[in-house]
DNA sequence: GGACATACCAAACGTTCGTTCGCTAATCTG
DNA sequence: CAGATTAGCGAACGAACGTTTGGTATGTCC
């Protein structure tokens, strides 16, 4: 019955997605995994640490999922990352929200990092559908920055139009 | 040199947009008025009145937005609800950033409310969608509930991808 | 079996929070 | 001009915050 880091991290993930970094009280964290707040502090050394650590492992999973095969057509590339993309905010919802919405509550270097992060992972979309419309398998008046966001503000809304069934 | 409630409510919508809710104080906000955190209760009665005064306001600039010309095919009335929808989002982006996104810190009947006023706007979309779905000027396999997410999410990035240019 | 590490509690620390209170100075009203 | 209202200050309240500290059990390792 006894805790790791991890866990600590997992329960703040979720926390932090649902009611806000700082709607999130150490003491309701401590509560959540049946423990006093000050207990925490044997696993974790800080309360930004464990934003820290949730919006980092929302970063990865996302650059993870943006390794997409070179050889492939612009399609096919861009049906990988979407899906790739959709995969990563289904299994990963507490991350994926807290890294997409809370990333403004961390101190400035990091959210630099984020912001950085954010801005290559867009890039990458960006690029497959640059080349889809270079090679002429779309059409030529796509934008491919604008259509990138449309995109990704589509597959961000994940939550609001996906049915398991 | 002297301030008004709307004052203050306005102040607070920009702050709550740009920090969120939980991360602005009261003595922030004074601040921000060139006054004491105490003396903005000269206008007001409880912080939480600020946060339901900005999200109210969003819904209400929604609702009229919404209001479309009955008689009008469903591609106007859906450029309509676009365009409306838009300007919205452009003109008070401070109320509509708090609405969109502080509207989770409400107490509990007044989310309900916020949530159905916003159910009820996204129906109004639905149904013009479903409109020409309907009279054959849509397309037969388009979904109305699922488009009307699509079209909302990607209007509600507008941040993102418009340049005043 | 004695030293050490881990996992946690309980109490307290200093700070900040939302809010209240008594007051002053200025402005309006009759 | 007397009286009432208004806008704001400054100090204080109790509560909650993140965090520290000292202690207590429960193991583990030489």
């Amino acid at each position: 019955m006894t805790h790791t880091r991890s866990d600590v991290i997992r329960a703040a993930g979720r926390l932090f997605a649902e009611r806000g970094y700082h709607a999130t009280s150490m003491r309701a964290l401590g509560r959540e995994l049946g423990l006093l707040g000050s207990s925490l502090y044997a696993h974790i050394s800080s309360k930004e640490e464990l934003l820290v650590a949730v919006v980092e492992e929302g970063a990865r999973l996302f650059q993870e999922a943006a390794a997409v095969p070179e050889g492939a057509t612009a399609e096919e590339r861009l049906r990988s990352l979407m899906r790739g993309h959709l995969e990563v905010m289904l299994e990963n919802p507490h991350q994926v929200r807290t890294f997409l919405s809370e990333a403004r509550s961390l101190d400035d270097p990091h959210r630099a990092r984020i912001i950085a992060a954010r801005d290559q992972y867009e890039a990458v979309f960006r690029a497959v559908v640059g080349q889809g419309v270079a090679d002429g398998s779309f059409r030529p008046e796509v934008d491919a920055k604008t259509s990138s966001i449309f995109i990704l503000s589509t597959l961000n809304a994940v939550d609001r139009w996906y049915d398991p069934h």
